[in-house]
DNA sequence: CGGGCCTCCTGGTAGC
DNA sequence: TGCTACCAGGAGGCCC
């Protein structure tokens, strides 16, 4: 699930139930997803800590442990992020658990444990670490400096917009919300597009996933005329009830509608 | 550099 | 019913 929207989601639900709540420890039912700590050395760190200001880039979400590391939360294909109280079940598939001195519990849900859970010093650790590219929504990712990452690109355009060093955020779902929103084909070259067409791309990718990000958690609340909606066999397009068709793209299933986009 | 394939994992489902 | 194959919104590694 988690792509940049998706995670912006889990942003606004962890600034609101998680920050500046103390904390008394931790529970790791899968511990294969702590990259570089451990339960008891999690749990060292979080007792009686709070947890002061989050960030997102990308895919991944930090939150700062007051004055220390950030905790960075990487969610893989499966993964999600869950509040609850201590009369509700826990959540299946959670694999981490932050308990709160007042009850409460964070959940880091994963199914396939693809995701991560790990500490970094800064956010510029992380992106230097991970190669990550300016988040896709970044204020100061120009249209002139989007076009200069993509100069020189010979590959497909689906492949380049999923490419996480050279933006961050995009996944196999919201690439090929672009793709469509801007009338072209997954397998697009990057190299046979007009300026003129990428900077399109520019402004619907801008477009797309600001949209997204405020409908956080549930693409379900998106516009009927967004192809995420109809990510299905069978489905029609949004705007030309056309059948629409999947092809792979880097090993990905990919749908579009061989009517409008070319 | 880019594409295609494999791998890490688990679980739901289509098909036999 | 039971088994198998394949698929799923991420990402890294390898070979060509």
């Amino acid at each position: 699930m988690p792509e940049l929207p998706d995670v912006a989601g889990f942003q606004a639900r962890f600034n609101k139930h998680a920050l500046d709540r103390p904390m008394s420890g931790v529970h790791v039912a899968k511990p294969r997803l702590l990259a570089d700590t451990n339960a008891q050395g999690m749990g060292r760190r979080l007792n009686g800590r709070t947890f002061t200001e989050t960030r997102r880039h990308g895919k991944y979400l930090l939150a700062r442990l007051e004055n220390e590391d950030w905790l960075v939360l990487h969610f893989g294909m499966t993964g999600d992020l869950a509040f609850y109280d201590n009369d509700d079940a826990p959540p299946e598939q959670e694999a981490v658990r932050i308990d709160f001195r007042d009850g409460g519990h964070l959940a880091c849900i994963s199914q396939r444990l693809l995701g991560k859970v790990e500490w970094v010093g800064s956010v510029d650790a992380l992106t230097q670490r991970e190669d990550l590219g300016p988040d896709a929504l970044d204020e100061d990712l120009s249209v002139d400096s989007f076009m200069e990452r993509f100069s020189g690109r010979r590959g497909m355009l689906k492949t380049a917009l999923m490419d996480q060093s050279l933006i961050a955020g995009i996944g196999n779902v919201f690439a090929d919300e672009i793709l469509f929103q801007s009338g072209l084909k997954p397998k697009t070259g990057v190299a046979d597009l007009e300026p003129k067409r990428l900077r399109e791309v520019y402004n619907v990718m801008r477009r797309v996933l600001s949209t997204a990000a405020n409908a956080h958690i549930d693409e379900r609340t998106l516009p009927k005329s967004y192809l995420v909606r109809h990510r299905e066999a069978d489905a029609k397009c949004p705007r030309c009830r056309t059948a629409l068709r999947t092809t792979k793209v880097t090993g990905r299933t990919s749908y579009y509608c061989p009517d409008c986009q070319d």
